[in-house]
DNA sequence: AGCATATATGAAAATGTGTTCATATATTCA
DNA sequence: TGAATATATGAACACATTTTCATATATGCT
């Protein structure tokens, strides 16, 4: 009975593999300029891929295949409008996590 | 007068280049296996270079390139004692970052 | 100075990532 | 069904990242 009392959670215990993976692919959907900008739109409201596309002057595959990422990861999630796919964020839990740096980043 | 009035930080406003670079890097740095590992260690106690490569069966070649990598971002500091040095955390807001993210795997 | 130990560094190799291009699929509408 | 529009997909390419290997540098000790 000598360790980890009353202490912070996530201290003291060790990282299993598929913690670790969990972790790195979630900090790998933000550290990439162009899903850093898409998900910060989408912290705004839903938009269409080509509406992302327009909006970040990207072409209309690099978002798609950016978008199947951050979906693999359920960090979007999208509604069907006709043909027209309409994105959001659907990880508040993540989306808090990049709003959180961005204010740290911009206080210098 | 229309918009952001009291709303929370960080939305509404664009993401300047300097930002993006700033949180992307930032976020870079906790996207790889191996520096998870190696700031989740120095979530505990200071190590030095060596007591990392042993724990983490890395080597040492590599710990001190991810330990390089880290010390430019001013995510970790050393201080020397001899011909060892101890390397230590050095962002406290990086680190709570991580460990909420560790927590939220964990909880599945 | 010479030797031992701890760490850093640079280049090469292996692997991973992001964008583009061409094309496929899905839905709506006439 | 056929045309139009929106999105997805796969392959190829360019570029970035991580590890390894060999070697350099720094410090302390005798």
């Amino acid at each position: 009975m000598e360790e980890s009392k009353h202490t912070t959670p996530s201290v003291d215990k060790d990282l299993d593999e598929e913690t670790l993976f969990i972790v790195s692919q979630t900090f790998k959907a933000l550290s990439d300029p162009t899903r850093i900008r898409i998900l910060y739109l989408l912290s705004q409201k839903e938009y269409s891929v080509n509406e992302i596309a327009e909006k970040l002057s990207l072409g209309q595959s690099a978002v798609s295949h950016q978008l199947r990422f951050l979906k693999n990861l359920r960090l979007v999630k999208y509604r069907r409008a006709g043909t027209t796919l309409y994105y959001s964020h659907d990880d508040k839990h993540v989306m808090n996590i990049l709003k959180q740096t961005i204010d740290h980043a911009r206080h210098h």
